[in-house]
DNA sequence: CGGGATGTTGCGGTTTTGTGCAGGATTTTC
DNA sequence: GAAAATCCTGCACAAAACCGCAACATCCCG
C-alpha cells in the first residue's frame, strides 16, 4: 500500500467518523503503529486532522470561530480579564456568569491551566472549550436570547448543588448605597444563586458602571469579596468599596 | 513498445484502478523502472496523474478524500439538512444530538419557524440561538471535548424527563445487521436516552456511512422511524432499510 | 547516403524516502 | 503512585528516486 493511499484512507476515516485510533488503523492496513503515527503527524502538519494521544480527530468539527466583534471598551475589559485570570489556580472549581467581560476572561486564561469552569453562558462555554486542559460543566435550562445564558428554575437548582471556590460575576451596575443591581429578572435570580454557591465572589466591572444602578437588586456590596476594574486599586472612585470591606484589584 | 503507447496504457490503468505501482508497470511492459518513472513524471507534468513514491494515483482519488469545504461532504449534508428541516412544524418540541449534519440542519431551519429545540451540542445551540423564534433548551452536564456535546448521568436523567415529538440523530454508522453504532461510549448512552424520549426518531446520515459499523451499539435499525440521506429514497442501497420498516427519505 | 542533432532507453552509483525496531521518556489510567 | 499504553528519538535497511552517461534509434537536411 502506498503512503499517500494510506494517508488518504486515514483522512477519509477521520472525516467519516470524526475520530480514529492508531491501533485500529495499523491493524486494518497491516503496517506498524509507528508508520501510522508518522502519517498522522504529517496530516496534522498539513492541517488536515488533529492528532491526539492514541489517534486523531476531525478538524472540521472544532473549527468554528467566534470573531472578536466590536466589544464596547475592549481595552478596559482586556485589562480586567488579565487581572482576573491571574487568580485562577490549577485544580480550582470556578463558577462564572455571562457578559462580555467574562467572555474576555475565558479567552485570556493561560493555555496550560487545569481547572473546572461551570457556566450557563453559551459564548463563555465556547471559549472554555478551546482550552485543552479545562473541564467545562454546562448549566442547562432555557436560553435567554438577550443575555445568551441559560436561565430558569432548573438552572438555579443546579447551581444550588454546587459549591465552587471562585465565582466571577460580570456586573451591570454597582453602587455603595444600592449594592449590585441589574435589569433582567431571570439573570438576577441566577446571579443570586451563584453568589450563594461560591466561597469567594469576584465582581468584574469597567469603571463606567461604578456608582450607577439598575432596577433590580442582586445583593449588597458587602456580600461580595472582590471587585476588579481596569483602574489602579488606589483610584479614589474605588475607595468607598475598599472601605466597605471589599478587596479591590 | 512506443513511448506514447506506453503512456496511454499507464493513463488507462490509473483511471481504471485509481492507482498503479511502478514496479508493476515495468514488469508488465518489460521496460526498466527508470523508464516508467520518467513516463510518470511526464504525465504528472501534464497534470494527468499524481506521482507518488512507488507509483501514481488518479486525480479523482485524492480529490475524493480531501474535503473542499471546511465540513466534509458539505453539499451532501446540506441536502440532508433541507429534507430534515421540512419535517419540523410550528410548535414542535425537537430533541437533537450533535454532529456536523445536525449543525447544518440548525443553520437550515426556516427563519420564521416557531419551535422548541432541546440539545446538549454546543455548536448546535449556538446555531439555534441565531433564530429569533426558536426556543432553546440546553441539556447541562460536562462537555466532551471531542464531540462538543454535554455527556454524563445528569444529561441522561434530564433527557429522560422529556418527551419530545421529534428526535434528530446525527449518526456515525448504520448497518442492517449491526444496527446503529458509534465509537464514543458517552455519546452512545446519550443517544440511547434520546431515542427513548422521542415519539419519532429520525436518523441523518450521508450515504457513505451506510453499511458501515463502529464498536459500540446504540440500537437496532427497527427502533428508528426514519432515515434521511442525500440519496433518492428509491436508491437500491436504501432498500434493505425500507424493508426493515424504516421510512426512507 | 551520410553525419550531426535530437530523443529515448538502460545502467551504475549516489541520495532520498519509507518502514520497522529498540530503547527510554511521557502520558493516561486505574 | 504504579502499571500500561503511547510517544519520541535514533538507527538500520530496503526500496525508490535521482543523476550522469553511454548506447542506440530516429530524423533532418544537404
Amino acid at each position: 500500500m502506498l503512503k499517500r493511499e494510506r494517508q488518504a484512507y486515514i483522512l477519509h476515516q477521520v472525516n467519516l467518523h470524526n475520530k480514529v485510533l492508531s491501533s485500529n488503523l495499523s491493524q486494518e492496513m497491516n503496517v506498524s503503529e509507528d508508520t501510522i503515527r508518522r502519517d498522522l503527524l504529517e496530516l496534522t502538519g498539513q492541517g488536515k486532522i488533529i492528532k491526539v494521544h492514541g489517534g486523531a480527530l476531525s478538524h472540521s468539527f472544532s473549527n468554528f470561530y467566534t470573531p472578536v466583534n466590536n466589544v464596547y471598551s475592549y481595552a478596559h475589559k482586556k485589562i480586567i480579564a488579565e487581572k482576573a485570570a491571574a487568580l485562577v489556580k490549577n485544580g480550582m472549581f470556578v463558577l462564572t456568569s455571562g457578559g462580555t467581560t467574562v467572555i474576555e476572561l475565558a479567552r485570556t486564561l493561560p493555555h496550560d491551566l487545569r481547572a473546572t469552569f461551570i457556566s450557563g453562558s453559551i459564548p463563555a462555554i465556547v471559549e472554555y472549550m478551546h482550552h485543552p486542559n479545562i473541564e467545562v460543566i454546562v448549566i442547562g435550562d432555557k436560553v435567554s436570547k438577550s443575555s445568551k445564558i441559560t436561565v430558569g428554575g432548573e438552572a438555579i437548582s443546579r447551581i444550588r448543588q454546587i459549591k465552587a471556590e471562585l465565582c466571577f460575576l460580570g456586573i451591570n451596575a454597582i453602587d455603595v448605597r444600592h449594592g449590585i443591581t441589574d435589569n433582567d429578572w431571570d439573570v438576577v435570580q441566577l446571579k443570586k444563586a451563584m453568589i450563594e454557591s461560591a466561597q469567594k465572589v469576584i465582581c468584574l466591572s469597567i469603571s463606567e458602571k461604578i456608582n450607577s444602578f439598575q432596577p433590580i437588586k442582586i445583593c449588597d456590596v458587602k456580600e461580595i469579596d472582590m471587585l476588579i476594574t481596569e483602574l489602579d486599586p488606589l483610584h479614589p472612585v474605588l475607595q468607598p468599596y475598599a472601605d466597605a470591606g471589599v478587596e479591590v484589584l
